[in-house]
DNA sequence: CTATGTATGTAATATCATAACACGTCAAGA
DNA sequence: TCTTGACGTGTTATGATATTACATACATAG
């Protein structure tokens, strides 16, 4: 992740989706993983837009065109999505967003806006760094750690003003 | 927070516990914020040990003790403390955790070991800079932020090993 | 004392998530 | 070819987390 992150920027969404659908494609086409019919439009879905959506909403959208409508079927989908690495979950707004770097082994970090709801990936390598290292401090080992701010994007913080 | 985070390490809770729940007294008188008693004993019970619990651990017990036995009873007092900076909510557990250094105005990360389930709370400044700086580059702002690991506490290290 | 704001109690409901089981498909091996 | 086993999907039921709305009590300032 080179640059700053485009999502809160305007830009070609359909390329920027069609490009992260295909990466997604090309990734479970050479693990092996299969992207099935629920699993590619749960993706889609996730794709539309810059936002995180509940496993619910994501639900509600399946059902309309005829796939399941209980709850597993928007979970599990979902679920799959999160351990290919093509989706993250939100912990602090218990939901779901597509990855926009497919591919690019990545734990990054989520901002969150809190007025118009968009959600971008930074780059979390260096505060990861800094939380490991404090954690061994404490003689505490780090496996997995959640980054996630909450704030105001820069769309909104001109709005504001 | 000077030093390593004691929540880990044996220590004398009872003192550990009273101390934090003195603090949080003389806290609430300074600034005019009711510590009634619900709120007193909720504080009391996430106290008891380094570990988070669910609203509705905390209502089964104030249930037991004559409180009310309806969600909004822990949840409301569960925010005052938040509100207070005497307790944090932990995102990825849907729980609450009593604050070990009240007062220290602070914004720490959380050590949560997946094996005994101990919480304890890091240094995390140098990583919400590190966020900070990150976010800027994409325009933007950052109002709050989680910081939050899992992994193994050094008892459960050692117990693995 | 009484008006006002705040806290508490309660009912009802909304939202988020998983367990358990049935059925279908497809590919590997007998 | 048949069978078996793994996997994916569908469905029912339930569990876990959280909030809205309204009623009641209680402290304190005026």
């Amino acid at each position: 992740m080179p640059d700053p992150d485009l999502a809160f920027a305007t830009h070609d969404h359909a390329h920027c989706a069609q490009d992260a659908l295909a990466r997604a494609e090309a990734l479970t086409a050479a693990t092996g993983a299969r992207m099935t019919p629920v699993r590619r439009r749960v993706l889609e879905i996730l794709l539309e837009e810059h936002k995180a959506l509940g496993a619910y909403d994501v639900l509600a959208r399946l059902a309309t065109e005829g796939f399941g409508n209980q709850p597993p079927v928007a979970y599990r989908a979902l679920e799959f999505l999160v351990d290919q690495g093509l989706a993250h979950r939100i912990q602090r707004l218990n939901a779901f967003t597509a990855c926009v770097h497919p591919g690019e082994d990545h734990a990054p970090a989520f901002l969150i806006c809190r007025t118009c709801h968009m959600v971008a990936e930074a780059e979390a390598t260096a505060a990861r760094q800094s939380l490991d290292t404090e954690a061994a401090r404490a003689g505490f080992k780090v496996e997995r750690s959640t980054i996630e701010a909450l704030g105001l994007c820069p769309n909104c913080q001109d709005a504001a003003a």
